[in-house]
DNA sequence: TTGTATGCGTTATCAA
DNA sequence: TTGATAACGCATACAA
């Protein structure tokens, strides 16, 4: 335990408590030089004040909760990178909680983390968008929420999102043009909103080619990489597309393996498009063609917009959607 | 601000707050339906004790802290993947602080964390491995910390590392065995220990094999993605290794991205070994042979050491060092 | 500019 | 089994 606290090194420079307290607090009222001798002191007996009677005290934490459905996935790693950056900056500190996209967890970690341990929460929601409605039991009292990515569209709170829609949009042109005719898209959880908006592109897309939309071409793959990997040789074999749009990346890989296993050419009898934020898609065999969302900076709008709203709780003007642009990165498992 | 409290709560239940918080303990004295009746109410009314309040009367805050280097890094991932299922099923929050290999910040994030916010530390040393004796100030006060991985081999705390020097050697015998004789060793931070560790297997396996070790082939590459492409590119033209064998992931990726761009073929004219957690490498053109340390593993242990250490803060007999094997994976980068 | 006194929400001690 | 009370370490209103 650190022994030492306020009241001794009060009594060490013969100083009351209140002017310990306020030499690290920014606004009071305080002579220069005493402040100086009381940082000194500070340093040299290892003195920092305690950060949860400080927070007992102010109501406030100065710490955010970021909670992501998986953590080995280049997406979240960046965003996370993006916030803890934007946090660090304005003194936040951040607690990281990984749903492994289980609609359990994440209930319980919001509802845990509604005791005083955030001021706010940046959540990407878990694939199973079940009943949400724990989140209005909160009502007035629910923690300043920002969503980044996957989000519930019925939950009125800030929201840092990409162009889903074109990107599919153009995803699925692109393969297309390629001369793509039978085109699959895999999804792994068709009811969560960017899901649908992800297939709306891709729906539209088809259409303006006069490509009739197909709804076994939908495959819903699941979390499981055995599954996946059953359900994408199935579809490869019986549906025979000639074309793939993952809306994961981590579908993307199963795709290659499944390819790999079923002696299928990337991209001579198959050409492969993917969501993805992965870095090293260009050393891929074949290299992938991508729709890369800015992952740092997603992160990063996410932690800008989840302050002002910290520091603004009348809540007036705030700035509900943020949405950034993706970029499709045209490469070898597309080409004709 | 949450405006439920324990007292509001005990007056709600004609209770006192004593009987409260005994609800909530598991070891206290109290009648089973009264425990039924506030926990019924506290759900009610939405009521969880604050964490805040807690943490300052119990000096603890079931909280550990993170400290790696980098969040981009698969290897990284996996491991804050496996203190986060340990930590969740003890309890526990994580807090997560990225140093960006920066020194400085390391330092930085240590101190602030002796004010009580964290109860432990799990930490990945930043690359920059200058003075570091700022951990020996806090002398008896110093928070439990567990090392893994990247180490500082002067400080005495239990720590998770995995046969690095058998795996080095391994790696190095590996490419002699694939007909190398020129092998390059690409390295971020010579002077890290676990770059000397690793380098020392490397050197040993050249001695078994009578291959006179050559101080030119040790590479120094940086933590700058421009500078290492400018490093291992004057690397591969002036000293024409046959091999490579990298001891960070990223390493590799620079490798490749420089053979990509001087025309020089893997495997044919040079053989690429690396360490790392990347789960594609087989998905690589070439697929790449890896030494992969088991990442989750390694972050379960350190969660599980840094719990011995913090059940049992006598400190008598405490395992010190966990030592987990390494697996190395050929594939086609290193073959004949 | 500094000191005194109080309370933030909880839990442990002690008494009932 | 329950209640009253003090204390955890700090920050603020108010007094000096």
């Amino acid at each position: 335990m650190d022994s030492i606290n306020i009241k001794k090194l009060a009594e060490a420079l013969n100083l009351s408590t209140s002017t310990i307290s306020r030499a690290f607090r920014d606004n009071s009222d305080i002579n220069g030089a005493t402040k100086d001798r009381i940082l000194a002191k500070a340093k040299e007996l290892n003195y920092q004040p305690n950060h949860y009677a400080s927070n007992l005290r102010e109501q406030k934490s100065k710490t955010i909760a970021v909670i992501v459905p998986e953590l080995a996935n280049n997406y979240f790693s960046q965003a996370i990178h993006g916030i803890e950056r934007i946090a660090r900056e304005n003194g936040y500190h951040i607690l990281i909680y990984v749903t492994d996209d289980d609609y359990q967890k994440e209930v319980s970690f919001i509802q845990h983390l509604h005791n005083g341990r955030a001021d706010g929460i940046i959540m990407s929601v878990s694939g199973e968008a079940n009943d949400h409605n724990y989140l209005h039991k909160f009502g007035s009292k629910r923690l300043p929420l920002v969503f980044f990515d996957r989000i519930y569209e019925d939950i009125d709170t800030p929201r840092v999102i990409t162009n889903d829609y074109e990107s599919s949009f153009l995803a699925t042109e692109h393969l297309i043009e390629q001369g793509c005719r039978s085109i699959a898209y895999l999804v792994v959880n068709k009811s969560l909103s960017i899901g649908k908006t992800r297939m709306q592109g891709y729906i539209d897309a088809l259409a303006k080619h006069r490509i009739p939309f197909e709804e076994n071409l939908i495959v819903d793959c699941s979390n499981s990489y055995e599954e996946n990997s059953m359900i994408i040789k199935e579809a490869l074999t019986q549906l025979k597309p000639d074309g793939i749009f993952t809306s994961v990346e981590r579908l993307a890989f199963a795709t290659y393996y499944a390819c790999y296993d079923l002696n299928i050419n990337i991209p001579g009898d198959l050409k492969v498009i993917s969501f993805s934020s992965l870095e090293i898609a260009p050393l891929l065999n074949p290299s992938l063609t991508t729709i890369t969302q800015p992952a740092i900076e997603i992160g990063e709008e996410a932690a800008k917009l989840l302050f002002t709203v910290l520091d603004n709780q009348a809540g007036k003007n705030r700035l509900n959607e943020v949405v950034l642009t993706s970029k499709m990165i045209k490469r070898n498992s597309t080409n004709k």
